[in-house]
RNA sequence: GUCCCGUUCGUCUAGAGGCCUAGGACACCGGGUUUUCAUCCCGGCAACAGGGGUUCGACUCCCCUACGGGAUGCCA
């Protein structure tokens, strides 16, 4: 059996796109889990969209992801010569020749089809012409007129295509360039790819470059056509729905394991599991079991899956995955004097880290604005009246945890018949702007004596 | 237009002819726990696109229609 081989192959005309990376995940499972090689090739036959910019962002966003290639990652660019060669293989055999047919002649010809309810497609009129390499001639590869190409596909089964569908491609642009179906083939080959696991949108490419593998004598290869990621419209996912690349859901704070959980899940799934790690994937997936219809991508599953993720992490990892977002917004994690109690307390605040990091804020900085919705329904007259009882009774206190804390509130509270709310709710106003918090002994324990003596001061003062 | 692929709750999906009173998860709604928020627990809502066959029996097989997507580039 021949060892597997899978690729991702993007062009950097952007950024690595969501689909991309999911693209990348079932490459990248299926070759390990076969006990393959997953391979990077850049396609960057397009000049005028291809940017070193993009390149490097798809680089790096796959490495930081975790599905870093096992061989250096190739760029068509770069390899000009080979599908030079392989065009002249395939024009010494007699599978191709020159066309010097004008994209007005083309362009016309497509609307003339067009209009006459034809498939549009160039219909080979310099094909028996024998024209020799010009300035102005590509070359094509004279596709078969008659028969069919059976695709045998591992998500799709076998899916036939007629001859007559396909027209003669261009291989070689006027200005002597491979084009991307060449290169794509003979790349392919080249690299020993065993098997192609791309999106649905190459489906029907796939027997034009059947065609080229059959033109250069190159053996055939396994294909698996995934189904396409789409928006809540059910148009393949952009910029138009949602936040499309890989670095913007990373920079929102979503672990690298749970996007990867999301998008290996999406089209795909085992039993009732719904929380899937790289390794479970390698051990679970199996591309035969791939949906067939497209699937909407939705980010509230990403959320819960991350809050999954995230409560899986010990103190210690979660800690180093949360401090570059406490950084983006300048608190320095080793100014509060008890972290691992703060980050018990508030890991579960958000789904994602940037949310925990602007939860954590109250903890650090001080309370800027106020809910005014809060204050107007817990801060009244009594509600005033509480906030400087509180505010004498705490700054007494000499034990500051979160039991004495407690302790004092309790008994504050039924000693003048308060309820609990009516004396908390005022007190989380002062200490963290809003309603939301740890239980109020911990929150306190947690602002700290001196900084909720503060607030409690500072609120009261802006209030009377 | 033509070719190709597809169609189960709002979303991701289970379902390989009787196990389906169509299961799970997310979302949503309600309840409980929590002094608040979040977590957590319990409960609820909610789908086989439509029509024909085949069969004793169809979500499952076949055909048609509808709808959606993709491809139809000297882009990839």
């Amino acid at each position: 059996m021949t060892k597997v081989i899978t690729r991702f192959a993007p062009s950097p005309t952007g950024t690595l796109h969501i689909g991309g990376v999911r693209t990348a995940l079932f490459n990248y499972v299926y070759a390990k889990q076969n006990d393959g090689l997953f391979l990077v090739r850049i396609e960057d036959t397009d000049k005028d969209r291809s940017t070193k910019e993009f390149e490097k962002n798809i680089l790096d966003s796959l490495s930081s992801i975790g599905l870093s290639p096992d061989k250096e990652p190739i760029n068509q660019s770069e390899r000009n010569d080979i599908y030079v060669a392989a065009a002249e293989k395939i024009i010494a055999s007699g599978k191709g020749y020159w066309c010097d047919c004008s994209k007005e002649t083309l362009d016309e010809m497509r609307k003339d089809q067009e209009a006459a309810g034809k498939k549009p497609m160039y219909d080979g009129r310099s094909r028996n012409l024998g024209l020799e390499r010009s300035e102005n001639t590509v070359l094509r590869l004279a596709t078969p007129e008659d028969g069919e190409i059976v695709v045998k596909d591992l998500i799709r089964g076998e899916v036939m295509f007629q001859n007559s569908e396909l027209d003669d491609l261009i291989l070689l642009r006027s200005d002597g360039t491979p084009t991307y179906h060449l290169c794509n083939v003979v790349d392919d080959y080249e690299q020993n790819v065993s098997t192609v696991i791309r999106g649905e949108d190459h489906l029907s490419n796939t027997p034009r470059q059947i065609h080229i593998q059959n033109a250069l004598g190159y053996p055939s290869l396994e294909y698996a056509h995934l189904p396409l990621v789409l928006g809540p419209d059910k148009k393949r996912l952009s910029k138009r729905h949602a936040a499309t690349s890989l670095e913007e859901y990373k920079a929102e704070g979503y672990l690298d394991s749970a996007i990867l959980n999301t998008l290996g899940r999406l089209g795909w799934s085992k039993g009732d599991q719904e929380v899937f790690y790289m390794k479970d994937l390698i051990k679970n997936f199996n591309i035969h079991e791939v949906q067939k219809a497209g699937a909407i991508f939705d980010i509230t599953k990403l959320d819960w899956l991350n809050s999954q993720h995230l409560s899986n992490l010990n103190l210690e990892d979660f800690k180093n995955h949360l401090i570059p977002f406490l950084e983006e917004i300048s608190i320095d994690i080793n100014d509060h004097f008890n972290t691992d109690a703060l980050i018990n307390a508030m890991k579960s605040s958000s789904n994602t880290l940037q949310g925990i990091a602007t939860e954590l804020r109250p903890y650090f900085l001080d309370v800027e604005n106020y809910d005014q919705k809060a204050i107007s329904k817990f801060i009244d007259d009594k509600g005033m009246q509480i906030l400087n009882d509180l505010l004498d009774i705490l700054s007494k206190l000499t034990q500051w945890d979160e039991n004495n804390l407690d302790h004092a509130l309790k008994s504050y509270q039924t000693e003048n018949n308060y309820s609990v709310p009516q004396v908390n709710q005022p007190i989380r106003i002062a200490l963290t702007g809003s309603t939301k918090s740890p239980s109020l002994g911990l929150t306190l324990y947690l602002v700290g004596q001196k900084n909720s003596l503060d607030r409690l001061t500072k609120l009261i003062n802006s209030l009377s």
